[in-house]
DNA sequence: GTCTATAGCGCGATAGAC
DNA sequence: GTCTATCGCGCTATAGAC
């Protein structure tokens, strides 16, 4: 027990921190936000917040971690499962997406937002490209389409979930309300499965 | 002839001045921005940069505006051509987009990371959602659809074009190359056309 | 118009009492 | 562990000479 038991009996004022870190990280991103406001919505002292956590850049990195393994862990399990087909994954992927994103909009901007600005601080340690080109999908995908890229596919199928909960501010004014746009998605469970099954008779 | 004619002989120093706010604001956003990056890259002073644009969130202003216009004003004629198909236009508007975005690939992930941080501040002026709903490639989508909503054919196609380009960071260590990220963008030109038009045809 | 110098403030981080 | 107070730096913006 390396670790002590710190993932069981988790310190409250940490917790604390790093709730208001996740808020405050994500709405402002890392170079907008002031470590003072994520002391103040956690209801600590500033202090209080490197006594823990060193500095802002290590705090932001235990935030980013979590957030980048939410956006890409989300569907590791449909990924990888052997006895569902093609058409099948895709559903599920989707599917576990828009539950995912629904309640947490701000997930993809936030993760992709920061790796584009900081190409190399957070390479390191998790791997979503591997996740997805070892995969059991990928592997189907290449049987049952042997002359393309399976990434063609990938890359089509993740931007139709994942792009309108980026795009939300340009099409917001167009959909109107959060209920009109949470429609908007739910309507996607069907018809993205519909699609890419279209998409993968084409010839 | 309101505006003199700065349009024509444009004052060298305040485009430098631009040209570099360009470079930098889209390499760091607008909080990661210092003026004195912005001046040293310019190869002026600290003060001419506020002589000029009075501050850096002025500056900032007007280079979002350009870049927004950029973004969204490439296929406005594309979107409004009474002479071509509904699957003419969606290959006019995949070739488009794919030759402005490999010569300025960090376009998309710019203007959608500060709309999303700072969502009302760049509303005026710039309503890309007028232009993509009142368009004629929208009323022929209702014609042919009209069952349907066509911003859920939208969504998919600007996803699948802009999502990559977004997502670059993540698929990057999977494609390898900035050349074979453009030879998968390239080939999206022809693969994205022929797969809407599967999607139109799916009941 | 363009520069140097600096005002004035807000930031991240720390010292040190409790 | 938690606080108050403060350091020291770097930022935007401006004053003022040329």
């Amino acid at each position: 027990m390396a670790k002590k038991d710190k993932d069981i009996i988790t310190s409250s004022t940490e917790e604390k921190i790093l709730e208001a870190a996740r808020v405050v990280f994500t709405k402002k991103g890392f170079a907008g936000t002031r470590t003072r406001d994520i002391a103040e919505l956690s209801g600590i002292n500033l202090a209080l917040l490197n006594y823990y956590f060193r500095s802002k850049e290590k705090l932001f990195k235990v935030v980013m971690i979590e957030k980048m393994q939410k956006l890409f862990g989300v569907i590791s399990p449909a990924l990888n499962d052997a006895n569902t087909t093609l058409e099948q994954k895709v559903t599920l992927i989707v599917n576990l997406y828009a539950d995912m994103l629904i309640k947490n909009p701000d997930l993809p901007i936030f993760v992709l937002r920061e790796l584009n600005l900081n190409s190399e601080a957070f390479g390191s340690g998790f791997h979503p490209h591997k996740m997805l080109s070892d995969s059991f999908f990928v592997k189907q995908l290449k049987e049952k389409r042997p002359d393309e890229n399976p990434l063609q596919f990938l890359i089509s199928i993740l931007g139709m979930i994942i792009f309108p909960f980026i795009a939300k501010p340009i099409f917001k004014k167009a959909i109107g309300s959060e209920k009109a746009f949470e429609i908007i998605i739910n309507e996607r469970r069907a018809l993205i499965p519909k699609w890419v099954s279209a998409m993968l008779r084409t010839k």
